[in-house]
DNA sequence: AAAACTAATTGATAATTATCAATTTACAAA
DNA sequence: TTTGTAAATTGATAATTATCAATTAGTTTT
């Protein structure tokens, strides 16, 4: 599945500087003249639900926001399963690793439809041989990584099925106070949670019926009050 | 309790430039007049096991490099629990997101004798000032960070008890070949991999009477080929 | 060395979760 | 709409793990 390109090739630093998201991004700090050091072209793809954006030990050139949609980091185990080891949201960086010149660690798969801007490692280079502005907004990022993954090990990860869907379900809401957010295959609770795809939708569906969870298909919000009173 | 301060402050550039670990931690790509933006002292300390490098929400002035011993860090839970998001080992670095101005993630605590160099954060900024070497070095460490956590939510959380044992006993075991190494508590172990005590101890001591792993008190060393058979 | 304490182990049982299988529901293609 | 297919749900049972309790081993203090 091929994703589409939605803009050709622009003028780097022209349309990055007027992005709506801008604040949310790597690209957040930097200033009028740092923009001249985007050499190479950044472009803007539409991943449909499930279509992969890179692979494990794929050629490691980009670096990919995610300016909407949900991104799922994969690892495929030998017998066939998978686990996810974490999730990208609005904002967030996938393949960051690439910047280490090392490969990329997992498959990176879009869960619903995605839009990301797919960035030339390159760029992100000369940014950081230019100015000093873009190490801040990384060093930030790694950061981010690291306390998610924090949080994933304390909380998603322990405790009974129940907990760990319930703290999921919170995760995903967000901060947003009442919005929809975008619920995940039962499979894929399992996978993220690490409980088999029919405990999860045991879960799930218990949550269902005892009003802490409403759906619409993929979306879903939840009541927060009673879903944290079960942790 | 109080870590031993083995030596007084010294002029920071000379002790780092001879160190024998030199190669393993963040000033390895250092060149002469790196070191002279070492403005302020390095000082090295031993803990205790037992003692705390440092609490959640302390004061964030400093980075540690991990010369020997074993560090966990910890996530205290409201219900008096506590998890163990990771481990640091020889040339690891504590504290890292201290050089983002955040506070620290977790607490740090050694889980036996210890030695560590405390960094202040402020050589490390003015380092990256200075030269460019050191943000090379940075990102290869936050890169650590990721993937680390990575094979922890993929290995160490899944599976069955007998599974993720396994995996921490060769996560420990690490890549010398026959050598001892620190075999943490039941305690510990259960809060490395989300088990309880019990689980734990019965793991390993059926570990130990199949002969798969071999302990003198806190010391153990593992036989590779029968623990890889079982996962 | 004896006493006191802590950590590790083991046992019995209850609770949770995985597994295997069937059924129902949702979705997409014809 | 009908048909085919995949996803979600549910049921029954087996396996695993937690819990509670007791015992043993190991360490430290006196």
């Amino acid at each position: 599945m091929k994703p589409a390109e939605i803009n050709q090739a622009w003028n780097g630093a022209e349309k990055c500087k007027l992005c709506s998201i801008r604040h949310l991004v790597l690209f957040a700090d930097l200033n009028e003249d740092d923009f001249q050091h985007l050499h190479h072209p950044i472009k803007e793809f539409e991943f449909k639900t499930g279509s992969t954006l890179y692979k494990r030990n794929d050629t490691i050139d980009y670096v990919y926001t995610v300016r909407s949609g949900l991104v799922k980091l994969v690892h495929y185990l030998p017998n066939g399963s998978y686990r996810i080891t974490r999730l990208l949201r609005q904002g967030d960086l996938a393949g960051i690793e690439a910047l280490n010149g090392s490969a990329y660690l997992q498959h990176a798969i879009a869960m619903r439809e995605t839009s990301v801007c797919k960035i030339p490692v390159k760029n992100i280079q000369q940014l950081n041989n230019e100015s000093a502005q873009l190490y801040k907004q990384l060093t930030v990022r790694w950061h981010k990584v690291q306390s998610e993954a924090d949080i994933w090990l304390t909380h998603l990860t322990m405790g009974s099925s129940k907990h760990r869907v319930a703290h999921l379900l919170i995760y995903l809401a967000g901060d947003k106070a009442n919005d929809e957010f975008f619920l995940p295959s039962r499979e894929d609770i399992g996978a993220l949670l690490a409980i088999t795809t029919e405990t999860a939708s045991r879960i799930i569906a218990e949550f269902k019926r005892e009003g802490l969870l409403k759906n619409q298909k993929n979306f879903a919000s939840i009541d927060r009050l009673k879903l944290n009173s079960i942790l």
